[in-house]
RNA sequence: GGCGGUGUAGCUCAGACGGUUAGAGCAUGCGGCUCAUAUCCGCAGUGUCCGGGGUUCAAUUCCCUGCACCGCCA
């Protein structure tokens, strides 16, 4: 195989409960996974959790434990979510992993020798639960910009990444590699930032322990960012596995909500070209969940608890929700009643209704056993080349991320089988022309496949389901998309004769 | 304060290198079918395309300006 993908979500705080956000990230990640399997690519698909920090030391002090042993305890909040999601990511990582450990020291010793990291002395205002400085002018108050708590003033001896001389390249590298950072105005907004120009980064700790040591200063850990960038190297095999990294580096994309754009789009390019390794291809930045129209909070008690959506509406309801609701990218609402909505109306009465249609049919007028077609007239040729459009525009669109016009695509597809069903009269076909009958279930059995096909990395159980349906004996997380994507007689199905219906309709 | 974005039907949004009746989905109303999860298909709408000015034979679409909201930075 010599087609790669390698996808990457952030390695996700231990300290964090998983909500929304964190679903989101990840579920994406998943349904581009699937969907560039089903495309012939071999995917490596990286998650993780990150554990150091000056935070979850502390929270480990307050239970009385090791944080290690913190990080344990929590480690299945996030473990548990993703199987119980479906999520089909094929490395993990933990950044107390000892390759990782040693991965951190040997980038943090080369650009050390290079000269790239000096040892210097850092002082500013600290805010202590967001682990990071700010200058007087940033203050709110007098307080944390950003959660409004108190701070110190701190000084410590540090190590410096020499940041600030990469300004330059990377403004060039921006300029030349548009999709480096998508969407477009994240791109802007870094470019603009790096032209502002850069400082040189603070990236290592004296204040707390719990970290990986600096080589040969030991009473320095590094930074928590350099710490949890790297993952993404550790995590395909650089230094333990070599033949596997040379395979999939340089990453195809870097999943990530826009809290953390400048970590990823300005650190990270800096922190790889001064180590002297490609850099990504592409930095995605989603955007954010607001509830019921207000920003998801502890304090409001509004937090969308993952686990509870997928008990409440389904797996595979609560990925597709994320999707078909809000352009990839941009913010957008959550709310019962949306994600109800999207249920029973494209689920329900567009998608599910027409596999029961479709599926009854050909069970109740052929006796569940389709025939090759016969010939073909107006309507038919319309149906396919539409079809194929559609196929076409999807896929233009999956590759971009473009989920949410993806998915557009797929909807305009469920109606153009319907009507076609509408015009076509299979019910009437079944007294009057038999043969006719069977080119057009046979179509029909067509549309439905692809349509099944297009959805199932949104919803891999229930296309699966779907699919087994259509009498198809083959697993549908093997399909291969450019076999899949055209008309076709198939000789080896099952008897096809009912489904259950896939969506159930809710009540509001 | 600097840079960038957005403002179009009740709601969410698409769109036009300027040019005949400005679109989609949802919601609403009416009609049709009966294979199907009372589902599906068709029809009907409604809009000072944020305000003001400019360029032009012609602007909602381009330019300037004002207002509102949002993002990034300081």
């Amino acid at each position: 195989m010599n087609k790669h993908y390698y996808i990457t979500t952030p390695i996700y705080y231990i300290n964090d409960v998983p909500h929304i956000g964190h679903a989101y990230t990840t579920c994406a990640a998943d349904v581009m996974a699937r969907y560039k399997r089903t495309c012939g690519y071999e995917v490596f698909f990286l998650t993780g959790v990150d554990e150091h920090g000056q935070k979850a030391q502390k929270s480990a002090l307050e239970q009385g434990i090791q944080p290690r042993e913190l990080a344990d305890r929590m480690l299945p909040r996030f473990v548990d979510l993703w199987k119980l999601l479906s999520i089909t990511n094929t490395g993990f990582i933990r950044t107390t992993d000892a390759a990782h450990r040693k991965v951190v020291q040997y980038l943090f010793e080369k650009i050390y020798k290079k000269g790239d990291i000096y040892l210097g002395e850092y002082e500013d205002w600290y805010c202590v639960p967001c682990e990071g400085y700010f200058t007087e002018l940033q203050l709110k108050g007098g307080n944390c910009p950003d959660c409004g708590r108190g701070v110190e003033r701190l000084k410590e001896e540090s190590y410096f990444f020499g940041m600030s001389r990469y300004g330059e390249p990377l403004l060039r590298y921006l300029e030349e590699h548009k999709e480096f950072v998508m969407p477009e105005v994240r791109h802007n907004e870094v470019a603009s930032f790096v032209k502002g120009g850069l400082h040189d980064l603070s990236i290592s700790r004296t204040t707390f322990d719990w970290g990986i040591p600096v080589p040969g200063n030991p009473r320095h850990v590094v930074y928590v960012w350099f710490d949890a960038l790297v993952n993404y190297l550790t995590g395909v095999g650089f230094l333990s596995d070599m033949e596997l990294f040379e395979k999939f580096w340089p990453c195809d994309a870097h999943l990530i909500g826009k809290d953390i754009l400048r970590f990823h789009a300005v650190y990270w390019p800096s922190f790889l070209m001064a180590a002297e390794l490609p850099l990504p291809k592409q930095v995605f930045a989603h955007g954010w969940w607001t509830v019921e129209g207000r920003k998801m909070s502890k304090s409001l008690h509004n937090v969308v608890d993952p686990v509870e959506m997928a008990n409440t509406y389904g797996v595979d309801e609560f990925r597709f929700f994320l999707f078909r609701e809000v352009p990839f990218g941009l913010d957008g609402d959550f709310s019962r009643d949306a994600i109800v909505a999207r249920i029973n109306g494209d689920l329900a009465n567009d998608y599910g209704n027409l596999v029961s249609r479709s599926v009854n049919m050909i069970g109740k007028f052929l006796a569940g056993k389709l025939d090759s077609p016969g010939p073909s007239g107006g309507t038919d040729s319309h149906l396919i080349e539409r079809t194929q459009a559609l196929l076409a525009e999807y896929q233009k669109e999956m590759d971009a991320f473009g989920f949410y016009k993806a998915l557009n695509a797929v909807f305009d597809l469920t109606g153009l089988v319907n009507k076609y069903i509408d015009t076509e009269a299979p019910w009437k076909l079944a007294k009057e022309d038999p043969a006719r009958l069977s080119t057009v279930l046979y179509n029909i059995w067509n549309g439905v496949r692809i349509c099944t096909l297009l959805l199932y990395p949104f919803m891999p159980s229930k296309t699966a389901s779907a699919w087994r349906a259509l009498g198809i004996n083959r697993d549908i997380e093997k399909a291969a998309f450019d076999e899949e994507r055209v008309f076709y007689h198939a000789g080896d199905l099952s008897p096809i004769d009912k489904i259950a219906p896939l969506f159930p309709r809710r009540e509001g």
